[in-house]
DNA sequence: GGCTTCCGTTAATGCGGCTGAACAACACTT
DNA sequence: AAGTGTTGTTCAGCCGCATTAACGGAAGCC
């Protein structure tokens, strides 16, 4: 039976699987400040029963959560004491928009996946996707889904890649 | 001021933002089964300490996380009384460990991020991206890293494309 | 044998994120 | 003014995932 000394110890492997935990924001802060910044640009204003109910989980989950972002200083309140993302928040929430519509499209456009499902997968991943992997995994979607020969070329290669793999 | 009545309802714009938390398996749990596997590959066996030690947590966060495991039926005990990884247990380590080297390789070699961050992002999202995708991203790989005259240009553009957008 | 070390489990606690229920404040109607 | 409905907050409780502390058992050493 192995002891602590009889055992070569194979520490430190990778360790930096808890960043999962430690990023910001969260899934669900992510998506509260998009929430906020639909309904400010659809409704006009934010309220916190709007939030959750766009969320679908109740106002008290909502009205705690807020008052959160609100400590972070992601979230504030116009004259009207309507809700209002800060410079910060926008900043959130545009970078996780982006990421989203990025891996959105990338799935269903360049890797063919079914709609629902490339949605699903971006939607769990957008927050995580730090910003340089994003803007480069942008450049090679203009590059592969551009107009040109070699972008037809690599399309064409997919579909044969997939067919043979499923 | 807006009332019930008075506001148009903007319901159901996605909801499925929510599959996130029920994601199975959880990261923390995807860690267990992947340092199990690893364990027994490199040890020949992996007991309760070993997990702890190669997770950097408690030995009583690794004891409650691995009775919740055995619960689920995705690990055992072999006759000596070490870990095992049942046969569901497995399938989940090996699709969580083959997405991550797909991932990563992906932001690495593919797309050009720094080695680091392309290893924090895959380790983020490895337990995330259904395996359907993970084949498809794979079958683009091999197309873009294969040893042609139509990779090598991608490539070159992706490399343009990226002196221009950073 | 007895002592120490290691192993595994349990208990109390904390944090994030949700629910449901209760409640005060306010608005709208009549 | 009285009654109804909406809003926002707070509280108790649950679950996932971690912590530290304490404890019983087994392995190894003298």
């Amino acid at each position: 039976m192995p002891t602590k000394s009889a055992a070569p110890k194979p520490k430190n492997d990778g360790s930096y699987w808890r960043e999962f935990d430690r990023n910001k924001p969260s899934h669900s802060m992510a998506h509260y400040l998009m929430a906020i910044d639909h309904l400010r640009s659809e409704l006009g204003y934010a309220r916190s029963t709007d939030v959750a109910e766009m969320l679908e989980i109740s106002r008290g989950a909502a009205s705690m959560a807020l008052s959160q972002l609100k400590k972070r200083g992601w979230v504030g309140e116009d004259p009207h004491r309507f809700l209002l993302l800060t410079e910060e928040g926008k900043r959130i929430a545009t970078l996780v928009e982006e990421n989203f519509s990025i891996l959105a499209r990338f799935f269903e456009q360049v890797l063919g996946v079914d709609r629902d499902m490339a949605m699903a997968d971006a939607c769990k991943m957008e927050h995580l996707m730090s910003m340089d992997t994003g803007r480069r995994l942008m450049a090679l979607m203009r590059c592969l889904l551009s107009d040109t020969a070699l972008a037809e070329k690599v399309r064409e290669q997919m579909r044969n890649h997939q067919g043979a793999s499923l």
